[in-house]
DNA sequence: ATCAAAATTCAAAGCGCTTTGAACAATAGT
DNA sequence: ACTATTGTTCAAAGCGCTTTGAATTTTGAT
């Protein structure tokens, strides 16, 4: 059923009831409660295209899937989606999550503005200099950045603190004794793993440790690989006492690794991990729990949904962005090294 | 920039331009070329708005997020949605995902039908007699079902065979020796959960072992509830031997409780679960590494959305639908069953 | 050259909605 | 009773694209 249809059933004008269903104050009460009783029996709804067509604006925000395998919907970013989506149901924004197509990032960027789809975009995992978002500020493009870059200009963007977190988690550790203390993260080049890495070498140098360039692994996220990994850094000698895990994915294989060579987690080797929080991995119920930093991305997901609908009400961007600190909590996996014998 | 002022920078009509870009046979090649180059030039992409109110075909499939937010979003979903968005990336499908909203799912999914949003959608997580299903086939919008249902009327699906996998399971756990097999799976009226207690309850009678009810537990996927329930498991007297867990969650519970009960898994207490393939949880690298029922959600979600795409291209509903089977994988975590003091 | 057929291009209508500006009806003010 | 005001409703234009049916140009055959 269309508007015409409708209209002509109660015998008004399209503009009437086009007027009574969007709420508009010049509709008599009397009229809109009819048109409104009308609508709902004969089911009818909007066409969006048309509607959307005639107004201007979409209702929806876009996400880009990028095509690596890899990197796309792992347990982080359904999360991330799961905050975002509890957020924008409130205001019925749909959330359009669409393909990069040709690998070809930016164009992918582009032709999602330019087909006018989406009234805002999302964009996550940023490197220190992203050209996606160098492009959306330049084309003026309302969007929010889940990290941060490096980018002068200004744009709305909700980061954690990344360097923080490392740099507590290494304290902690070096505090604990540790002078051995090893990191596996995410891959170089996005402003995280930057970032943390950053935080893991302040905390060193702040107390003379030396850093050694075969501690600091980055790599993806996964348990395969960060079993091998702590495979190859347990086997160096010295080994590190301890170890600094990007992920909970990542902790799983570090401590898989560390039991499989015959070391006790929390005794001879030490882990932290960084717990973004998911509702199904839960750091105090490992064997042996696990010392995290936490922050849960689910969390900034909806956090970045309110900023997306305040940049949409044309707030300006430039006061649009928080650094969210992130806690170190102690559990069992975390404590003074110990050597084999010294039980 | 907008088809008419392509059109006059290049002296062409809308016409011409609109049918070069859409590749229609009747433009000369050369003509083509230079609208191609313009387009590129100037960055010109269709106002996706106008192009689906003319052609009345979206490109976008949809699917309503449940607002529960307990259903939404778990490891499962961003599995599957990661298999479909990899198919749907090929033929530049986005995909929709909006909120079921004022908790009622029925209207969620009238509205996004008659908005026109989406030109198919994907419907997950059935129950036996799914109203959501019945509606879409009343009608006629083109949906395809991941699970089953016990409705009639034709339409496209995609099943696992879940009775054969917790039927494998028990069989198996039966040839070991176990007489005491317990099951925690999923929430009671999902078709999956019915399906596979069915298979358990087959497998059990035909050995003529009692089903005992208190062993038959259905609960939401979790590693935390699973814990609690199979502490009451163990409580029992005589306990159950062995527990086939519905979910990867749902054995690392079941593991950690066990353990905590003191007892060897794969010895005194066996687990077989059922895995749908998660990329950070790999069951042979568990310790004791788990013996499972296994099939690729995300290998679902491909299918799916390949069936999806026969449907909107009119191949009859009637002959889409498949069963795929699930293979038992044996590993560690499975074995005869052993009394505490018979090692 | 000449005309029919084929190849290109075009003007205009239509997709279903919102919104502008005008018309009409009801109420109030003098 | 008559105008000014307010409240309601309407016809028509426009959003940016596709597509129909007609017009124009090119080609090929005579």
């Amino acid at each position: 059923m269309k508007l015409k249809e409708l209209a002509e059933q109660l015998g008004l004008s399209q503009t009437t009831v086009s007027r009574a269903l969007n709420g508009y104050p010049e509709v008599n009460k009397a009229t809109r409660e009819r048109v409104s009783r009308a609508a709902l029996q004969f089911g009818y709804s909007a066409n969006a295209n048309a509607r959307r067509l005639a107004i201007g604006r979409v209702g929806a925000i876009g996400i880009l899937m990028p095509n690596d395998r890899s990197e796309r919907f792992g347990p982080h970013t359904s999360e991330f989606f799961s905050g975002l989506a509890e957020r924008l149901s409130q205001d019925e924004f749909d959330l359009l999550m669409s393909p990069v197509t040709n690998n070809d990032e930016i164009a992918s960027y582009q032709r999602l503005i330019s087909s006018k789809r989406v009234d805002a975009i999302i964009v996550t995992g940023p490197t220190l200099m992203d050209e996606r978002v160098t492009m959306l500020i330049e084309e003026k493009f309302p969007f929010v950045l889940h990290g941060r870059t490096n980018i002068e200009a200004p744009h709305a963007w909700l980061d954690i603190d990344n360097a923080g977190a490392f740099r507590q988690a290494a304290s902690h550790l070096l505090d604990l004794g540790h002078r051995h203390i090893a990191m596996i993260d995410g891959l170089k080049g996005h402003t995280f793993s930057e970032h943390r890495e950053l935080g893991y070498r302040e905390a060193l140098q702040g107390r003379g440790v030396p850093v050694d360039p075969r501690f600091i692994v980055h790599e993806r996220f996964s348990d395969e690989v960060a079993f091998r990994e702590t495979q190859r850094l347990l086997a160096c000698d010295p080994h590190p006492t301890a170890i600094i895990a990007g992920s909970m994915m990542t902790a799983l294989g570090v401590s898989r690794a560390i039991r499989s060579e015959g070391y006790e987690i929390g005794k001879e080797v030490s882990i932290i991990a960084h717990d973004d929080v998911f509702p199904y991995l839960n750091a105090s119920n490992m064997v042996p729990s696990m010392t995290t930093t936490r922050s849960s991305i689910r969390s900034a997901g909806i956090r970045i949904a309110e900023m997306l609908v305040r940049v949409l009400d044309g707030e300006p961007v430039e006061h649009i962005h928080e650094v969210w600190p992130v806690e170190l909590i102690l559990r069992q996996s975390s404590g003074p090294p110990t050597s084999p014998g010294q039980r």
